[in-house]
DNA sequence: CTGAAAGCGCTTACAG
DNA sequence: CTGAAAGCGCTTACAG
């Protein structure tokens, strides 16, 4: 069934159906209008996306790519992407727009497929820095990042920096002096961010971070087994180790573990997100807290009001952060 | 940059150039092939989707339906849907295909609007069986079900039955006799199937269940704290109890370990799934687990397959489901 | 091997 | 208030 064949039926033009489909009531007669209402009803009559799209250049689409470090890695290994995700598409759904996913590899692979849906939006999780100002040069349709650190970009983010001072100074006041920081090593962006204000804070003691107690990790749970391990039997004893996620953290104490150390009493964990995991875990994860569910709708503010005002915006909006105490860290 | 620009540029109709674009080479010269190739390289052309899929009938979409018990939450709020929706993601992905991903209260909502999009398939997660009977007879596009109990549909689910009886047996044969079963109340389905399962398992043992052992709860965690409160102060005292997800079992232990109740010391608990989160919790969850990675290729190939062939496909396929042990139950 | 023409299902000035 | 016509960006017989 097609609009033509309504017009037909009620013995109008496609024109006068297309008005009342579209909610121009004032240009067409009541009784025009109740008879094709009529029609539609009772033909369960919906309008295809795909005719209507081509011709308004606009799709109600919002396409969000997820970087993940394999091609063949599902998006649930990060539990972070998720959990973002899902209030994506909590918030693009109630705007009335359909959402489409893909996870990527690198963000330019997908690019130029995914545009050619006209969508109307474009979401990024965590691109790089060199992705996104690739994709700032070649995509013209909204797009706001998430996590990435870059010019001249609509950006959502935390305050990275504030994330790693807090859960140095959190161990800090705990009465732990020999801490090690575990995760993926990087010269700029989000991590690089974080290892900063935790090295600040040290030195705001009058301390300096050993190197050696840097555990290089990716933020996954079998990375972080490994990471525990290698924590377990550091040359230079730690106390205590602050983890860039909380997976990472739950990896690592399960390392710890395994090595016949026990958290909090022998060695304290501190991670990173505060995803619902934390409330299951064992001990249940004291975690720098971000709100995830504030950078979705953030983002989602950010998005529409590109689209609706049809102008960029440029802008870099960090979230706050705090620490969310639980059990896995011990007074000494 | 259209498909009759090039033309345009390269002198030639714009059919020519759509039969370069579409693989058509033995139609076209190889000269004109050439030309055109370098024409839209240079110029980074992509064929526009939607005017393709308006004309083919067809658009690489596949629209993933989450129902959600309310509207208002995320689909994170059921880890077990996440797993499965990141697992499809990586199958319709790896077949060039694309994922719109919808939650909705009732299944039927989000229909009309979803089909208006040319959608080669639809996948549904955890349908009721009146909404599946209802689709059934109002979609016309190649559909797959999952844990869908229904007549007449493509459905791949587990052995339902099997997981709960697994799950009884394996707290008899640890010396269990006063088992709870906390999970939703229903009459068929998922569940309900489990259930029967579950009290075969005991009535083969000579025992019957004891009614008041049915904790009521939803499958969330907030839910599982209320149950494992209510269990805690069961009149009919429990040694053990079998949850029908694992995170209403990680609710469940903390809920009694509110009560002053240790896990598995005074009261054992066994989950349903084995998501990752199982190996994080304290202590570890043994759980009936299912194969996530397998319902959803097994759902890929069955909408390919149906999509390809262009028939309908009735069957059920039920995923074999084992105990994985791990420490939340305790030999008595 | 190539092109003119029709058409997918809509919307949008424009004329009446 | 209503309709004829053009057009969105493609594909597909069909004729040459």
């Amino acid at each position: 069934m097609t609009l033509k064949d309504i017009a037909k039926e009620a013995g109008v033009s496609t024109a006068t159906v297309s008005n009342v489909i579209n909610g121009n009531h004032h240009k067409v007669s009541k009784e025009t209008i109740d008879k094709i209402q009529k029609i539609i009803s009772e033909n369960d009559y919906t309008p295809s996306a795909t005719a209507r799209s081509l011709i308004k250049k606009e799709s109600k689409i919002i396409g969000v790519v997820v970087p993940n470090l394999s091609e063949h890695d599902p998006f649930s290994s990060s539990p972070y992407n998720t959990q973002i995700l899902s209030w994506l598409e909590n918030y693009i759904r109630n705007q009335g727009y359909y959402m489409m996913i893909r996870t990527v590899g690198r963000c330019q692979d997908i690019l130029q497929a995914f545009l050619t849906w006209n969508i109307d939006g474009l979401i990024l999780l965590g691109a790089f820095k060199e992705e996104a100002e690739e994709i700032r040069e070649r995509v013209k349709i909204p797009t706001v990042y998430l996590d990435t650190y870059a010019e001249g970009i609509a950006n959502v983010g935390i305050d990275d920096y504030m994330g790693g001072y807090l859960a140095a100074k959190y161990l800090l006041n705990k009465g732990h002096r020999d801490i090690a920081f575990a995760g993926p090593v990087t010269t700029e962006g989000v991590i690089a961010t974080r290892f900063k204000g935790f090295c600040d804070a040290l030195n705001e003691k009058g301390l300096e971070f050993n190197n050696n107690r840097y555990v290089e990790a990716m933020t996954f749970f079998e990375d972080g087994v490994k990471a525990g391990k290698k924590l377990a039997f550091l040359k230079d004893k730690c106390t205590a180790c602050v983890c860039m996620s909380d997976i990472l953290a739950f990896g690592i104490m399960e390392g710890l573990r395994l090595s016949g150390l026990r958290v909090p009493e022998d060695i304290s964990v501190v991670g990173f997100d505060n995803l619902p995991e934390c409330k299951y875990s064992n001990p249940q994860l004291t975690t720098v807290s971000q709100n995830i569910k504030k950078k979705a709708c953030l983002a989602g503010d950010l998005l529409f009001e590109m689209i609706n005002s049809k102008k960029p915006v440029i802008c870099n909006h960090q979230v706050t952060v705090e620490i969310e105490e639980r059990f896995s860290v011990k007074q000494l």
